[in-house]
RNA sequence: GGCGUCGUGGCCAAGUGGUAAGGCAAGGGUCUGCAAAACCCUCAUUCACGGGUUCAAAUCCCGUCGACGCCUCCA
């Protein structure tokens, strides 16, 4: 049974989908603007993951993830590029696709966009106005009415009191309620906009996740999900834009994972102690970023240093290790290793599944990961041979990839292939030769190009990195 | 100040009432010309601190201290 923390209730809660079999999820995507950073690969990740999960415990995911293509940070740089800012930020989708891409995170079943669901966000704000939620407002703004919602912080836990005391902001005069918030803002001058019944201008942060919910999943959902700096106000807000609407609970569950830290501080944009995805990328490989990820909790801060990275590249090493071949002089295993063998992959099944239906906990699902490489690397040190390996491995990499680790070794040219081959042959050769010298000059300058050697009673093997 | 998450070995970290998973690092060993990898062994009488409940607590309750996030755009 598949435990969730949801955020709403502050419980960990037995999982139960809305319809049989299907699971309807919304996860916040980006504001794009500019570079995606590794604060966002890791949010991305994790409900890669759960998607992942989700999906192999046989479930059909409908994941929708938008991109946010109309805002004021778009617009500003936009006008410091001097660039259209719905080409500025479609540029940005293609380039944030392509970062997800390289992490290895699936695509989205749909990924709707602000700038194309203008339409029903203008419908969604005429019915709150008319449900009186909501109001036009002198300055040609429309509002949303906290006081109208006599559920409104629920999710964030906060009263309408307590957030007074602490509020800095300059309150428009136009609110009516120093809380209340943007559904529509009038256009300044020369500023791109959408025709409205309250004039030229465009929708609210908050206002664009609920419309697109409602036309890519419906009045409710499953899942909803995003960084924990989004609960307050934009999930808050989004809750009290949607449940006003539909007049129906919205998201059952809220997934929030937690931030990712450098230097003991969330990684943002404000602060900008920013490592950009194509930055991390050309150092450390996909599969070093999400084992960072699963080693840690998704719930909580994430430390993001050159320790915990290299542990985890570490840690992907010695994954990898397990999907070696038997060696060439494997005689096969007696009866009794092989069952310990096979019982390994058994359990080590069993207790994936038990550790990621505890709200995905991934720490101990890799766990499980490791148990099962002991075990392989165990009965191929003891001659196991590839038909004895093979089924256990496959259950390895089937796991593996649900935790959406590639374990794929680092690839070079067909001509850099040759060359390594030449001179792992030529190293052979002084090695029978007894020609240490020449056999470690070697090993030196293939170390130079990046390759690794291992030598074994079998021959040489090599590999990238 | 308010709301929330959390504090486990040198580091990352699992574990929510029955006596501390896993990984990294470290030390010893097997194998090897050496190295690397792999394998074997060692590595928390103890879970921020102080009280309390219980036959029994890292796990529940109260308090203290500390960290992080949110309260303003943020994954």
């Amino acid at each position: 049974m598949l435990k969730i923390y949801n955020t709403l209730t502050r419980k960990t809660e037995e999982f139960q989908t809305l319809e049989p079999n299907l699971v309807k999820m919304y996860v916040c995507g980006v504001t794009v603007y500019n570079d995606a950073h590794v604060g966002h690969a890791m949010s991305a990740i994790v409900f890669d993951i759960i998607r992942r999960y989700l999906e192999y415990r046989g479930y059909k995911v409908k994941h929708v993830m938008n991109y946010t293509d109309v805002d004021d940070k778009i617009i500003n740089r936009a006008k410091q590029l001097n660039e259209d800012p719905l080409k500025l930020s479609a540029r940005y989708i293609a380039d944030y696709a392509a970062d997800l891409k390289s992490l290895n995170v699936l695509p989205a079943t749909s990924n709707p966009q602000v700038s194309t669901t203008m339409p029903l966000i203008i419908q969604f704000i005429e019915g709150l106005i008319q449900k009186r939620h909501a109001y036009a407002a002198s300055n040609g703004d429309v509002y949303f009415s906290v006081t109208s919602d006599d559920d409104y912080g629920r999710l964030s836990g906060r009263k309408l009191d307590d957030m007074q005391a602490g509020a800095r902001i300059e309150v428009d005069e136009a609110k009516t309620h120093p809380m209340d918030f943007a559904l529509w803002k009038a256009a300044k001058e020369g500023e791109i906009s959408w025709d409205s019944p309250w004039g030229k201008g465009r929708p609210g942060w908050h206002i664009e996740c609920s419309a697109m919910n409602l036309a890519e999943l419906g009045e409710q959902i499953d899942i909803h999900g995003g960084g924990n700096d989004l609960i307050f106000p934009h999930h808050e807000n989004e809750i009290a834009q949607s449940e006003c609407y539909t007049g129906k609970d919205f998201s059952h569950y809220w997934i929030h994972n937690g931030m990712l830290q450098l230097g003991g501080e969330k990684m943002s944009k404000s602060l900008g102690n920013i490592i950009s995805i194509k930055e991390f990328l050309s150092k450390r490989s996909s599969d070093i970023m999400r084992m960072l990820v699963l080693n840690g909790t998704y719930r909580a801060p994430l430390l993001f240093n050159d320790d915990t990275l290299d542990a985890a590249e570490k840690n992907v090493e010695r994954l990898k290790s397990a999907l070696k071949p038997a060696s060439a002089s494997a005689s096969g295993l007696a009866t009794d290793a092989f069952s310990v063998l096979d019982s390994t992959r058994v359990t080590a099944q069993t207790n994936f599944t038990e550790a990621m239906d505890s709200d995905f906990n991934t720490a101990g699902a890799v766990a499980a990961l490791f148990e099962l490489v002991k075990a392989i690397n165990t009965a191929r040190d003891n001659g196991a041979t590839n038909a004895q390996l093979e089924p256990v491995q496959k259950v390895f990499r089937e796991l593996a990839g649900v935790l959406g680790l590639k374990l794929e070794d680092k690839k070079g040219s067909s001509e850099d292939e040759a060359q390594v081959e030449a001179l792992i042959a030529e190293r052979t050769q002084a090695r029978k030769d007894k020609n240490w010298k020449r056999s470690d000059e070697i090993r030196d300058q293939l170390k130079e190009l990046g390759v690794t050697i291992e030598d074994s009673k079998d021959g040489t093997t090599w590999k990238w990195g």
